[in-house]
DNA sequence: CAGATATGTTGACGTTGTTCACATCTGTTT
DNA sequence: AAACAGATGTGAACAACGTCAACATATCTG
């Protein structure tokens, strides 16, 4: 793993170097993935001492929580704004939430595809969340399941079910998304080359809405 | 990491070192999680010096690709068992197919919850499989979406399906079996302390059958 | 201005993946 | 049986890694 040419500073502190090392990362994660990170490039890349990265993160594991939670705080910006737009095109309330399931849907999707490797920080074993609760990487109202959550509660907002159905209606939506953007990005069992992910994306969200009728 | 004892061996041939080593590996995985095993480790834990391994791998992720190769061919055979099983449960052709379904998402789970790590050696990005193409390190019949595809076709082989609804039932499916396997070993977004596995799955299982109605 | 605190550097330790030259065993050919 | 070739294991080495302790320097607070 050949390490990149330094920068230079002139002042000897560096003024953020807890945000330059996190964009660093997420800059060389993406190049060679997750596992192929090392502190000391993402150090040398900003112009820094290895050993400085460990008066802002407790170990590599830390800076890359950093990176997982910039990811979920995007995610769950790229998701509203995606929602927001789609209520806007229609009237009836019933509308406006299939319409905001479905972009949200889309937008999980395509965060995983275009971020694969800030996805998998968020996500994968390797980096954060799993070793450690979400809540440390990953504010309430930044959780993609939570957000699902409260999509859904609009959605069915009208019909009178149980709390155990409604629980069951969230684990199925949420694996189901979940299931499938790590499909879309993992490369395995499909060959998705000559795929339109939006169209594919968009057909699953419809048939998994069908199935959520909790009747 | 502190580096277990060694266990001597009388030969200077070991015998079946590559097999000896997949062993170490898939022990010492579940030990120390994917991201924590290493080359050295297994080695001597096996008894033999850390080069040798690299007569039998090519490297690290050629050993984890015959861990993943192990855990596939044992879902295959698990899934499969499962599954006869619950078909002589029933008489009608229709009730084997849903009882065949039901008991591969329920061994599918299952072998996550029960197997964590090598799961993550299978499907995660560090070990095997995205690096690679499947092929190589899963046969077609392994394949647990050939699996799937299969008991899929036994449940709707009397309706009239086109292709792109077929293939769009597949993905839907593999999404939520693949999705809720992950979810539940991800301790995130989820506490399932107070969680029969068996129970919500089966749960998900059937919504997702009645989600699966191609009308 | 002075001390305290935050931040960055240097150098080191132990571990890792991997390779190369060498040793040893196994099987085949003469 | 002797000689050889191929397969398999060893040992030492290299560069890179995560992390830490001792030290240096900048900034903040009084």
């Amino acid at each position: 793993m050949r390490i990149a040419k330094s920068k230079r500073r002139t002042s000897y502190h560096h003024g953020d170097l807890a945000a330059a090392l996190t964009s660093a990362a997420l800059k060389l994660i993406a190049r060679h993935g997750v596992e192929g990170f090392s502190i000391r490039e993402a150090a040398t890349l900003v112009g820094v001492s290895p050993s400085a990265a460990y008066r802002h993160f407790a170990d590599k594991a830390g800076l890359l929580a950093a990176v997982a939670k910039q990811g979920f705080a995007r995610l769950a910006l790229e998701a509203q704004d995606a929602m927001s737009a789609a209520r806007k095109r229609h009237r009836s309330a019933a509308a406006k939430a299939v319409a905001a399931f479905e972009a949200q849907g889309l937008a999980y999707v395509n965060f995983a595809v275009n971020n694969p490797e800030q996805f998998q920080a968020m996500f994968g074993r390797y980096g954060a969340s799993s070793q450690q609760p979400v809540h440390n990487v990953c504010s309430t109202d930044q959780s993609p399941y939570e957000l699902l959550k409260r999509v859904l509660d609009e959605l069915m907002f009208t019909k009178v079910v149980t709390p155990a159905a409604r629980k069951d209606a969230e684990l199925l939506a949420w694996s189901t998304m979940h299931g499938l953007a790590n499909i879309m990005l993992s490369h395995s069992f499909m060959n998705h080359d000559n795929v339109n992910v939006d169209q594919v994306t968009l057909g699953i969200v419809r048939r998994l809405l069908h199935g959520l009728r909790l009747d």
